[in-house]
DNA sequence: TTGTATGCGTTATCAC
DNA sequence: GTGATAACGCATACAA
């Protein structure tokens, strides 16, 4: 049989109620008896029945000491990426800390029907975290229930709170890293639809003064996963066709083996003859080309962690407005790019 | 305020004992009271509270709806591939579809001091699906509080419920594709420590009547993720040195880069001279690889429902007696492994 | 088969 | 400040 708080009050000889009130640190009540309770507490190793609590405190904002990890129309491609488990552990990690456990969900509008995931529907939690968002209107209403924050999602309504990867920033450390190397003319070949990436780039080679060409900007739909590793040769043809080509090229890890093999086709080699640098900093991907390639983690173990902070405080304060939060992410240094200002050393 | 069984039962005019019956469907309901009942609960979109059902229902194997999954002290670089999504994955979807939810939880011994994670101290689960097992005594002792199943780990209590990874098979199935492709000098080339795939390997070369060939097997510590793309050149040479080198490799993804590398530097191409066959089908290796790499995909996803559903079914008869579940893996094929039965088209 | 009454562990509302 | 006691929503032993 479990311990209760009768026990803890005929241990400490006090009444239920003052036992009840340590246990809600109260302030009304006298320090000493407080400190039996806590010592019997102690003694006991009494651990307070969550179920009885939660019966009775339905003022309490904060009820059941869990929260939701939900995972909303993603496809497995998608899911089964790393740094989803990133998204995922960061939060974990906050939330376990601050003495809390996390429900691991997923909902697929589509292949689910109109099925509202459980965690959502018994209301076993006290918040949610969500990477995707709703889009049918019935699915948006149950979110709606709870505090929630939303995880690096392209469109999330602005009375959100949310926690973003500054891909601008970015692509800008990126750019500006590559003109500290002495590079002038960076070519950015990506997927249509990150508009902040490019937005990113456009800005760094204003400000920081490089070569501006429109040529040098290749946004194509790829295919993801690569079907070939030729797919990316229009890009480096398109590119080396420029009056002037790029010294440095910026893309994503998936598609820089393409990039390294249409390269090495046209008797170009990384990075001696072209810099490359990704995005996203795949272990996978990066380790295992030839030269390992130099990324931009985008820190999504970071945005996880920010983002449950952030719930929770939105939890104990709710009537603070909503914000955006973007993580910066950080350059990994590996072999794929050449520094400029050293003089040839073959 | 919610609707309770009070409610429903003045709605259906019979008493709250009867309304709990047909919440638990006990058979001694008759079925007209029943179907009033239903259908009260239906139009008052009834709820039952969980809290105070888990208050009584102390009896019950299954209190709560919930289960764990634990990833027990891995270090990050495992915890963030994207097999451990897929392991998660999988469970969340088995456990999901019966109607309960996952908690998400790490544990690391060492750096959590002796701290147990609150998802066991609690108590609010069911049950256990854990990655890894706890080495200290009293975290033996806590783990075992519960009914649980390990998830793909090398060293178990034999009393233990768990699901493997059949790698033995896994080995077995890539020698005996590469035999029916007309090969019959296979390298092997892994860490050490796979006991099990060794065999797997030894099994089929025996069977099949390959060519049986210690010099073939190399196994040796490799730095996971590789250091250089030089890494594995000992291996090439070591092969290579054999009076009768082989015509086909196998060994992990994570290695095919620099295994492709060592070939390389030797003048050999993949799959023309050499064919090569990696393993755990990582989606960021094959795919950039050039050629894209045949792998033997190990299956993540099923282990994690085949472990979901041996837990439930372990909690709905705990007297059955424990046993080990073995998963097999699925050839991948893509374009690292060439038909040795068709004639040089070249 | 059905209804009634009691208990589960905690918090909240009273009096003191 | 503190202690007694009534709720909370449900399950169940017992009576009918």
């Amino acid at each position: 049989m479990a311990v209760t708080v009768v026990d803890i009050a005929k241990k400490a000889t006090v009444s239920v109620g003052t036992v009840s009130r340590v246990l809600n640190n109260s302030p009304s009540v006298g320090s000493e008896r407080k400190q039996r309770v806590l010592a019997a507490m102690k003694e006991l190793d009494f651990r307070p029945n969550r179920w009885a609590r939660g019966m009775r405190k339905d003022s309490m904002r904060e009820k059941t000491g869990q929260i939701a990890i939900l995972v909303i129309n993603r496809p497995n491609t998608d899911l089964h990426q790393a740094y989803m488990m990133q998204y995922i552990h960061g939060v974990q990690q906050e939330i376990a800390t601050a003495g809390r456990k996390c429900i691991f969900a997923t909902w697929n509008e589509e292949s689910d029907g109109d099925a509202i995931p459980l965690v959502l529907l018994d209301g076993e939690i006290d918040g949610v975290i969500a990477k995707g968002f709703p889009h049918t209107e019935i699915g948006k209403q149950w979110l709606s229930r709870y505090p929630k924050i939303i995880l690096n999602s392209p469109s999330v309504p602005s009375d959100c709170d949310c926690v973003m990867v500054d891909y601008e920033s970015g692509i800008h450390d990126c750019v500006a890293y590559l003109a500290s190397l002495g590079h002038h003319r960076i070519a950015f070949v990506d997927l249509p639809g990150f508009h902040t990436k490019l937005l990113g780039y456009r800005h760094a080679v204003n400000e920081l003064g490089l070569d501006v060409d429109e040529g040098l900007i290749q946004v194509r739909d790829i295919p993801v996963p690569l079907k070939s590793t030729s797919d990316l040769d229009w890009a480096i043809e398109n590119l080396w066709s420029l009056p002037k080509p790029p010294t440095a090229i910026l893309s994503h890890d998936f598609f820089c083996s393409a990039i390294y093999k249409a390269l090495a086709n046209r008797g170009l080699k990384v990075p001696d003859d072209v810099s490359v640098i990704g995005y996203d900093n795949v272990l996978a991907c990066c380790g295992t080309l030839d030269p390992p390639l130099t990324s931009m983690d985008i820190g999504a173990f970071e945005v996880g962690k920010a983002a449950a902070k952030q719930l929770l405080e939105h939890i104990a304060n709710p009537q603070d407005r909503s914000r955006k939060i973007y993580i910066q992410g950080q350059l990994v240094e590996r072999d794929s790019v050449r520094d400029l200002s050293i003089k040839e050393t073959t």
